[in-house]
DNA sequence: ATTTGCTCAGCTC
DNA sequence: GAGCTGAGCAAAT
């Protein structure tokens, strides 16, 4: 379960480094549309990581105005956490996308599968 | 709805 | 190098 890349300046297959892949997360999150929403799991079937690497790398994230992190939540459904205001904040964020949040669970209908989206 | 076991990258010492 | 910690997951209860 590690990300793979090819190193264009020394030309060699190698392990990603920490900031490529927190790179490739945080861009895959930006596909993320309004109103919708994806879990951490859906995310790290595409680089082939651990889930939990997903939410490390959106806790630590540096560009916290571009990265809607708040639409990536449990794959069971429930919220889980937000670094940034915690989970009444998050759900705040989602319902004023148009996603209906019941408690700290959110509807299969608004998950979207990013697999679908990059074929 | 809650508990339990699994998992692995990153951090600390 | 060993041990701990999770913005997780899935199955069982």
């Amino acid at each position: 379960m590690t990300l793979i890349v090819w190193d264009v300046e020394k030309n060699v297959v190698r392990k990603a480094r920490r900031e490529d892949l927190y790179e490739a997360i945080y861009m895959i999150t930006q596909l993320i549309p309004l109103g919708r929403v994806t879990s951490y799991k859906n995310i790290s079937e595409i680089l082939g990581v651990n889930p939990r690497l997903i939410g490390q790398a959106l806790k630590n994230n540096d560009k916290p105005i571009i990265i809607p992190c708040h639409r990536v939540i449990a794959s069971n459904g429930y919220l889980k956490n937000y670094s940034r205001g915690g989970i009444v904040v998050k759900k705040k964020l989602l319902v004023l996308e148009g996603v209906i949040v019941k408690g700290e669970k959110v509807s299969r209908k608004y998950f979207i599968d990013l697999k679908k989206i990059l074929s």
